[in-house]
DNA sequence: GTCTATAATTTGATAGAC
DNA sequence: GTCTATCAAATTATAGAC
């Protein structure tokens, strides 16, 4: 169960910042003095929050699932073509930030994270198909065909804001929600 | 203009074990001492062949990107669909060897890599885009919507062996590969 | 080409004062 | 909660012998 914690300020401002530098930089590609020059605290207090690495690492992961699905909503709270462009969006604001999807780097990196991140990083991808499965089953898919296009759906999302960023073209993204929402959305029958 | 480039044992060992460990845990996830072991030596002695890291990294990429489109060879030498087959075969052999992409790895983490190894990722994917366009110009698209098929393809393939990994399910990449074929192509008129 | 030795910095982490 | 001080290990890199 996906449940949002509340937290005083400078844990909230820790995993902020944190966000944003694993999300541009990756997993391994901060340090806790990078961090901690980000929220104006030395390298010991980070270690008060959080004991290693690899916690922050996983209460970071868990956090982004939970505020990525909750954001979410119910899946068939709208329409299906409603329910893509907002999934779309989600992906699209952090783009716009500079930002590749947080579960997108640390999945990349999954064999040079610890297992405690990389174990939450498999349940924000389960939760997202399944959302996006329920979506597609409202439009009228199968079980398979459902997954299908789920599947498709969000490895579309993620590799265009990995190809987006990597190329410094943020309207290859465009280019891909485009598509992709012309085939898996709003695909009226002739 | 990509040229493949003659070298001698260790530096093509080197070149080896980097691109599994770049492929696995990315750039900033392995050290000159994860390399050396692997190959044999210490991490002075690969000093000799590469002065930097960064200039193992820019040297990696390069060799990636040639040995890639190389491998491709003329998008038009074939039809469409087989095409895209034996284009789908490249991402999924690296799949099946555990890896992920090196560019797709290195273009998650695109602001935390040296600049002279990042500009070598985007030339991959500028290459990609190229081959995979005029594939679907042969089957008949026109430029813009060439671009948008070849767009979506790569990234739905990225995207695909990104969450494979992370899910640890590489049917996962088989079903995004069985949709996205389906839709781009072949697509026959009905 | 590869090694030993070494250097300079960085990194994740702990102890204990305030 | 945050700091100073400190630590051990890791990391990239150089010098010079073989």
């Amino acid at each position: 169960m996906l449940t949002v914690v509340k937290m005083n300020g400078t844990k909230k401002e820790l995993l902020d910042a944190a966000s944003l530098l694993v999300q541009t930089r990756g997993y391994n590609g901060f340090s806790f003095h990078d961090l901690g020059a980000a929220v104006g605290i030395t390298t010991a207090s980070i270690h008060y929050h959080f004991p290693t690495k690899a916690n922050l690492g996983q209460q970071l992961v868990k956090r982004y699932t939970a505020e990525f699905i909750g954001a979410l909503g119910d899946p068939q709270a709208s329409s299906p073509s409603q329910g893509l462009l907002h999934y779309v969006g989600l992906f699209r604001a952090a783009l716009s930030d500079g930002r590749m999807c947080l579960c997108g780097m640390i999945g990349a990196e999954v064999d040079g994270v610890p297992a405690e991140v990389s174990a939450e990083v498999r349940e924000f991808f389960r939760a997202n198909e399944l959302w996006l499965m329920r979506v597609f089953e409202r439009a009228g898919a199968h079980t398979a065909a459902a997954r299908g296009k789920a599947r498709l759906f969000v490895s579309a999302l993620e590799g265009a804001m990995l190809i987006a960023r990597a190329s410094g073209d943020t309207g290859c993204f465009d280019d891909v929600t485009k598509t992709a929402l012309a085939i898996c959305g709003i695909s009226r029958r002739r």
